[in-house]
DNA sequence: GGTCGACTGGGACGAGCGTCCCAGTCGTCC
DNA sequence: GGACGACTGGGACGCTCGTCCCAGTCGACC
């Protein structure tokens, strides 16, 4: 009933669309199921939208520019690469825990852009930032731990976005948060193992795997390293 | 036209799902092009299947079945208990290769089941399954390189299990094959790590991570670690 | 050879989908 | 204050969906 112009309109809807993706999937972002949940007609969507798929679009370049603004790649100085690693990750696990729903979306966002072909790219391009992001934060979590990196750091970026993906994905299904933990160390390992760390008090690995003393709260005090460097989003299905 | 018993109909509806599953995810399988697919009529698939939600879970049963019956978890003796890993995983990458629609059928209608409370149990039940297979896996390529586990099998394995995920995913998005390598250096490197193995070569892990004489081809030869491990289905969207 | 029941095709239903149209209404600017 | 154009609501279109019905037909068994 208020008179409301185009461009807020549109916001409004996309908002409502992710509010909608979140909760059912992107098969329940229906044009009417998202003038609904913004309470508005149906005449809006498509006075401010020229179609669905402009729509979609549009919600994706959203949710990209969300999670743009979402990580923040900082370092805790004073601790060695590996659990600076580990702190990252488990920080991001704590995000997934809070918002399941949010991370699933982005999941499904994904596949189902994979079937799409003039939407494939825009999942391969968001996948590229997820790695340039998770590359930054490696660079400056190897500064901060004086480690010098033995393969390209975009390589490890890559390992570590993968990792990413397959804890949440495992993690989504079994909601197994000790599991989770374990993944996590492991992946921290592995990455970590891809530098020279100075400050790695265990020169033999085969101590270190299981601290079990471990716990996601000490993600807060350090690097967010890959917050949001698998979040995020690409596209959906027609 | 000719006449077919309900039981072979269930069998060649299924048949024309896993098709379609494939071809256009779980979006794609309505019963009107399941029956096209199958090349019978509506009517028929409403006599075989009392419902499309009893035809999806026998097509989700279907597809457990099949994927049980592609895990073969044996390693070639001989090898360290890393390489056998490795091995094994790009082995499963060859697999995603040749048939990545499968797999990415596959991740959706995991995604797609956790969105329904009735479906959920199905998706945890077979990661508990895959879980499994990749601890036998586990088992015995210790056993064969003459490894003790540091860590229980049934942790190793659930991390192999993510880490395979991580790799399906991340493939899939930019089918970077070299990519996809380091990323199975790096988990087979962080997995081998959590068991004590006399046959390992490097003592310093800081020598072997980046072998890139790695090559995919080298998987046939060996264990079948975890082809199947992560493979397989759940369930499917309303 | 007749009967019974498993199986068949085709058409129809109500609901949801994306899209479009159109007559109205309000704010803005000359 | 009049005109223009941005914006509104409601209804309608053609389509696909899952499901159902029903008259008909074939094969197996007594």
């Amino acid at each position: 009933m208020p008179r409301i112009p185009a461009a807020d309109r549109r916001v409004a809807l996309i908002d409502a669309g992710l509010r909608l993706i979140a909760r059912y999937g992107p098969a329940g972002v229906s044009t009417r199921a998202v003038v609904a949940e913004a309470g508005m007609s149906l005449a809006s969507f498509h006075y401010a939208f020229d179609s669905r798929d402009a729509y979609l679009d549009a919600l994706i370049a959203a949710v990209v520019e969300r999670e743009q603004q979402a990580v923040l790649p900082v370092g805790a100085p004073g601790l060695g690469l590996r659990p600076t690693i580990e702190a990252g990750m488990l920080r991001y696990l704590d995000h997934l825990a809070a918002d399941p729903e949010h991370e699933q979306a982005m999941l499904e966002l994904t596949l189902t852009a994979l079937r799409s072909p003039e939407r494939h790219p825009l999942a391969v391009a968001q996948y590229r930032r997820y790695a340039a992001l998770a590359e930054r934060a490696l660079e400056t979590a190897g500064e901060q731990a004086g480690a010098a990196w033995r393969v390209p750091v975009t390589e490890a970026a890559r390992v570590l976005v993968a990792f990413t993906d397959g804890l949440t994905l495992t993690w989504l299904v079994d909601r197994d948060d000790a599991a989770a933990r374990a993944v996590v160390r492991a992946a921290a390992d592995a990455i970590a193992r891809m530098a020279d760390d100075p400050m790695d008090d265990s020169r033999d690995p085969r101590d270190l795997p299981d601290p079990r003393g471990t716990r996601a709260g000490e993600g807060t005090r350090t690097a967010r390293a890959d917050d949001g460097a698998r979040t995020a989003a690409r596209a959906v299905a027609r």
